[in-house]
DNA sequence: AATATACAGGAAAACGATTTCCGTGTCAAT
DNA sequence: ATTGACACGGAAATCGTTTTCCTGTATATT
């Protein structure tokens, strides 16, 4: 069923080499002629190459690891879209392990990821150690992205946290609040770190003054995003809006409101932050900054591809920026119902239904 | 860097195929001693097999294609979840094609799988065409879990959705409702149908009448649960109940509820399916039937295995069950507030929270 | 003692491509 | 006419394993 290159050189009437050279856009010089006739009896006979022996002479695989955090974790199926989308353009596949932030699945990945000759390896949300440690585990190039700590920047592509912090705070201040509450992550994460820092530098630039018992801190969950509300609501001088650090404190901020017999956004307005799937569910939907994590994963497709050819081993990162998501709970737009279809935020089931495809139907007919 | 096998053969005093018969488990008989010292050599240099040039010769890669419709569609993740656990522990890896429905793609991704010689196929909500078309393009074994339509089943991981419906159903029937609806999706997909079944099935089993006007049909979406909702409150007899067939209708019929001014559940109980993750962070929280995707996942990888050593073609497909989560929108439970931990669904950042590791932690020092 | 059998291990082939190296033949320059 | 450069294509090596085939030795069987 399969044609080798050898079956090609001999129908042809040349030998393999110069059929690999045609079919291979060698520069070794050839006549035209010849090139022309192999590759119409490649055509003609169906070759495929083999990949495997192509791959064991040439040490190249044309295949990138991509060790994961879990690609249960919301923003990793994205990440790795857009990661998938550039290389595959290029003419490159992936192969996904799931490390469970365990350093030993890490390590045996990387050594996996080795012994099969990958070209390139991308941390998605994962590898919490130096990049020295990882070169001496393997000499292929390497990327992180959506990394979350340590302020290592090569090979990093990263979130411009503070420029996010100040899309939100500045979207609230520029709807005419004054008392912009913010509920962060936990003090010791990175991103909470940067996205205070935001916060404080948009207030500042806009005089606005900053009072410390605006900042509370939650878990990232909805239980802690609840009880920062409630904190916030219990304050002789209660904020007017609130920034949540993401959208799932955001909510439980929400709920502690409507609690409260308090109206969102009428009362307080709310600012969530990640732009997660629920963000549009929830009523009133919740205004977020987006987490531009397809665009990340591009990004570092194209760092990693970009660093095999060169074959560097160290470069700048790269930092993507997200966007202000206006719904309901800011209160800067009307309050009539809207509903975000699934298929008009994601690619996903579009095809089908714009080719009306139902498959089903055939069905009716047995 | 790296040694390869005539290295150790060469250190161990054998020749190479010696060597690999050690290292391989080979049954062809060898002696305990040289067996013992090979395998001590090769640990102390550390030898790594290239597989590359193993699966040259051996025409196996470990390495199964996973041909998705688009890993951001909801229940992909989990099924790849599924997969890949099931496949390490195997000691096979997968590569990963989204195909978005497009049948060139689909075409393209088989013929490149091909190419790089994987053992197997694992299509997940992919492909609609039939069985045999995919034989014409590959010799390999190839299973489907989650496909959406055709009545094909060998080979076929899929859910048993009128048991699902029945559990829902059930469940609002045992709470003591006889109004119950059900909004349907679309009238011609194989899930609307069975599902409708289960529905039907669950009445009649418990002696309740079937109201045909109780059923509506939506399109998947939260717009579509609103308009049937809002269809069903104005019926002169309107139901106590609804069983929707997903969650984002479900919602939609939630918010038409309170719309009218009516309370969910205190005056109409709400029963989603799927189990999708903002149906734990709405208010109230939706009862709902879980897609057991992991479950399914695993089920495949498992089947695909099975069929590549057994080399049979053809094998009766497997069929999975959801469970009924119940919350607060059913009003079988109080109706105090709770919030589920993103982490306590989800084994992501599980690891990193239970050994307290916060990374960053570091960073406070410099 | 002769023969069959099983065991251990090595030589060489094989997997299917690419790359290196070399030998022609042609052409232009001397 | 000789030389050198270059274009073109083939022979052979190569990538690192596994598998087939074979040989020699030790053991068992008659």
């Amino acid at each position: 069923m399969t044609v080798k290159l050898s079956e090609i050189a001999k129908a042809a009437g040349v030998s393999v080499p110069t059929a690999s050279r045609a079919l291979t856009n060698s520069s070794h010089p050839m006549s035209a002629d010849t090139r022309e006739r192999i590759l119409a009896v490649a055509r003609e006979m169906g070759y495929q190459p083999n990949l495997i022996a192509r791959s064991l002479r040439t040490d190249r695989t044309n295949t990138i690891g991509l060790i994961v955090e879990n690609i249960l974790s919301p923003f990793i199926p994205p990440i790795l879209r857009g990661i998938q989308d550039v290389l595959r353009a290029e003419g490159y596949f992936s192969t996904i392990i799931n490390s469970d932030w365990d350093p030993v699945i890490e390590s045996e990945a990387i050594n996996d990821l080795n012994n099969r000759k990958i070209d390139g390896i991308i941390f998605v949300e994962s590898w919490h150690r130096s990049s020295k440690e990882i070169r001496d585990k393997t000499d292929k190039p390497f990327v992180f992205v959506h990394r979350l700590f340590h302020n290592q920047l090569e090979n990093t592509i990263r979130v411009d946290e503070i420029y996010g912090a100040r899309l939100a705070t500045g979207h609230l201040a520029g709807l005419g609040h004054c008392k912009i509450a913010y509920i962060n992550g936990p003090k010791d994460w990175d991103a909470s770190k940067k996205r205070l820092q935001g916060y404080r530098q948009e207030l500042a630039e806009r005089n606005i003054p900053f009072y410390p018992e605006f900042v509370q801190h939650g878990d990232w969950e909805a239980g802690g995003g609840y009880a920062a509300g409630q904190t916030l609501l219990g304050l002789p001088d209660r904020p007017t809006a609130i920034f949540a650090a993401n959208d799932l404190m955001a909510a439980g901020a929400m709920y502690a409101i409507q609690d409260a017999g308090l109206r969102t956004p009428q009362d307080i307005a709310i600012v969530g932050y990640d732009d997660r799937y629920f963000a549009r569910i929830v009523r009133p939907a919740i205004t977020t900054v987006t987490l531009p994590a397809e665009e990340m994963g591009q990004e570092s497709a194209r760092l990693l591809l970009h660093l095999i050819q060169q074959q560097k081993t160290t470069e700048i990162g790269v930092e993507v920026r997200g966007k202000l998501i206006v719904r309901q709970s800011c209160g800067a737009v009307d309050q009539k119902l809207v509903f975000e279809d699934e298929q008009g935020s994601r690619a996903w089931r579009s095809k089908r239904s714009r080719e009306g495809v139902f498959p089903d139907s055939e069905e009716e007919t047995t």
